[in-house]
DNA sequence: TGACATAGTAAACGTTCGTACACTATAATA
DNA sequence: TATTATAGTGTACGAACGTTTACTATGTCA
């Protein structure tokens, strides 16, 4: 019986991941069989099926090769005060997508740029970017994105006998009560700062 | 002159998007036309062009399709003290994605979740994920990922007249003078955080 | 040693692919 | 009204596709 080296398969695994961030679609068969360096396509047609075995491809009903944990651009550590293992060690890391992980509704979330320090003892600073999802009905302590004076805000939603407060995550800014009518633009379901 | 009505386009892009979200790659042109409700799939040929010139789509040398800013999942709106357009409108909005935008050099970044407050005046939680690239020098004033007393932290990097410190982003913590050699494990490029 | 599982080669299959060309119907324009 | 550009139908063609089968070579294990 022939025993693969260690590494095997993360090789070919970063071959396709290549491919795929490059051509941002999957290879066909003989596209892969190029990238193992094999002659026949055959080759990879059954190195690929174990690949997708763990998980890292599947395909669909016609065949076509798709990325599964391939796809996901972010290597997963540990957390940070845990003494978390050694950046310079490249396992076969658990990866993630940003996007998969903080969008749920693709269609009702959208993007919002911070400015003022209003929610800035939230931690969410001026330049951040704010993701907003408006189909989320919110709730008392939930950070929105509210209509006050005909100007957009953000501000923590509270709910207190059947009144809705608005409030300013910042001693330097009062507590609002919406004279009439609020307008919510939706639930802020993430806040996103990028320093580089 | 046949002059199509005025979102006649933005239905299209959608189904094609569904169709992306849901099958992580592009259809082929009768799968377009299918889409579409055309009998004959040259009809998404030609139409599929014209997505092309829009840049929602391009194609390899193969001619198989590939997404362009299609494949951004969250649209950008305006920012928010600036009295943004009503999330309500949907126009053929600015799309980006995350993963992209956060992500300079995928194989040099990994996440860790921050456990601790030794960050919070820079708006860094507890529970918050945050992004390091390794291959980062880092500067004065940068938050880099280190390992003190054995133990990885999150610090402020400062370099004065050839020595380095590390400064914790909360008075209840002392500026920190390595004794020995200092193992930094990567530059923090950017913090995410999740509500919901 | 002999049996066996595995890595890879090679060729063949039916299907689907992208692309091209000819054609019809419709609506705007001059 | 005649002209013209466009939206869509239908057919055809060579290339590439996924998959199967047969075969070789090699190392493992009983």
């Amino acid at each position: 019986m022939v025993t693969m080296p260690r590494d095997y398969f993360k090789d070919r695994i970063e071959k396709i991941k290549e491919f795929y961030l490059r051509n941002k679609r999957m290879p066909s068969y003989s596209e892969a069989a190029f990238l193992f360096g094999f002659r026949s396509k055959n080759a990879a047609y059954k190195l690929i099926r174990k690949l997708k075995e763990l998980g890292f491809i599947y395909s669909d009903e016609k065949g076509r090769l798709l990325p599964g944990t391939l796809n996901n651009p972010v290597k997963l550590l540990g957390s940070i005060s845990a003494g978390f293992p050694s950046p310079a060690e490249e396992e076969l890391q658990d990866t993630m997508s940003l996007d998969e992980y903080l969008i749920n509704n693709p269609t009702s979330t959208y993007l919002l740029k911070v400015e003022g320090d209003s929610m800035i003892d939230a931690g969410i600073h001026p330049g951040d970017l704010v993701l907003v999802d408006k189909s989320v009905i919110p709730k008392t302590g939930d950070i929105v994105v509210a209509q006050v004076d005909s100007e957009w805000t953000l501000k923590y939603f509270e709910k207190r006998g059947g009144a809705v407060y608005l409030r300013p995550a910042n001693k330097k800014y009062p507590l609002i009560k919406p004279r009439e009518e609020l307008i919510i633009g939706g639930v802020v379901i993430a806040n996103v700062r990028k320093y580089k």
